[in-house]
DNA sequence: TCAGTATACGACCAATTATGTCCGTGTTCA
DNA sequence: TGAACACGGACATAATTGGTCGTATACTGA
């Protein structure tokens, strides 16, 4: 429960390793899979979903692969999930028609729904370059960033 | 993904049901299984697990049923979600034994051990009592929390 | 031009988890 | 004593996730 899908995970994790090295042109699917142990063609899908939302940037033929289309500090974790995943709620209700049925008494999914968007704030807030930057020297302080939440 | 389970919801509308009647000495599992269309034999698992945890008082026989072991504003979601579905992360490693086995090669599971932190908090900052306010008059400004995210 | 490398995409399968039911046991009270 | 309740394990089923396969398509460079 409450718990991130590995699709969602490889996904970062191949935009953060792109974003390592802004110099190559191209890495493809299995460079990237190689690099961490992640099933190649499951990881093909992923970067695909990326591309097809604009994420990414794709090449194929020989030395072909992926890029991003973006800059790295322009990239959200939330966006990532959001294409990955799809959209991004913490309930069963609010998902439009297949919502769970006991939505009209239910008493709580007001406040949920603020919970809800307090964590999508927490994800947008998040860039790749935030992930990417993380490991470098010890002396960089990072900035805490601040997230609101009102019941 | 990244979804609240069914139970963890029953568990906290139960709540929410029991502290918005403290002069009731106890109700049963039927009772608020039946005023929200809950499966009642789920809701009552899921009381029993809120009972070993420490959140309920259950009492047997006649006339028993649950009544909420400590103050509702003492009661915080997270000890709910965690009391019904176990340890709380959002990524498949960090619990313990079972974790993915790409751990070692992992580069992001830091920087999400820190949004786990961040979004673990949120859920501490609510507690039933906030639940079972908020609906009430339209006047009440609902004081707002701070949360910090520090990647 | 053609072989090699790569993306694109849908169908499919296996493993896991979430959800819910059944049933027998023990407890309390009128 | 019996009705109404909690307790808890063992299922059964549905939904989701994680991963594979096969094939089509696109691009490159020799
Ligand atoms: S309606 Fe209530 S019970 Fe149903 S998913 Fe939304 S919050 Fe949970
Ligand atoms: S180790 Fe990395 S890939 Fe594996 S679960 Fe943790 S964050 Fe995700």
């Amino acid at each position: 429960m409450l718990k991130l899908t590995k699709k969602a995970d490889y996904g970062l994790m191949a935009l953060k390793y792109l974003a390592e090295r802004p110099e190559t042109a191209a890495l493809s699917a299995k460079d990237i899979a190689d690099a961490y142990g992640i099933p190649a063609q499951l990881l093909a899908k992923i970067l695909q979903q990326l591309t097809r939302k604009g994420l990414l940037k794709s090449h194929a033929g020989m030395n072909g692969g992926y890029a991003l289309a973006k800059s790295a500090g322009s990239i959200s974790a939330y966006e990532v999930i959001l294409a990955i995943d799809g959209p991004f709620f913490i309930t069963s209700c609010t998902k439009g028609a297949n919502g769970c049925e006991l939505t009209p008494s239910c008493t709580i999914k007001e406040p949920l729904a603020r919970v809800n968007e307090t964590i999508a704030g927490v994800l947008k807030s998040i860039s790749i370059q935030d992930l990417a930057e993380h490991e470098h020297q010890p002396g960089h302080a990072p900035e805490p960033k601040l997230v609101t939440l009102t019941i």
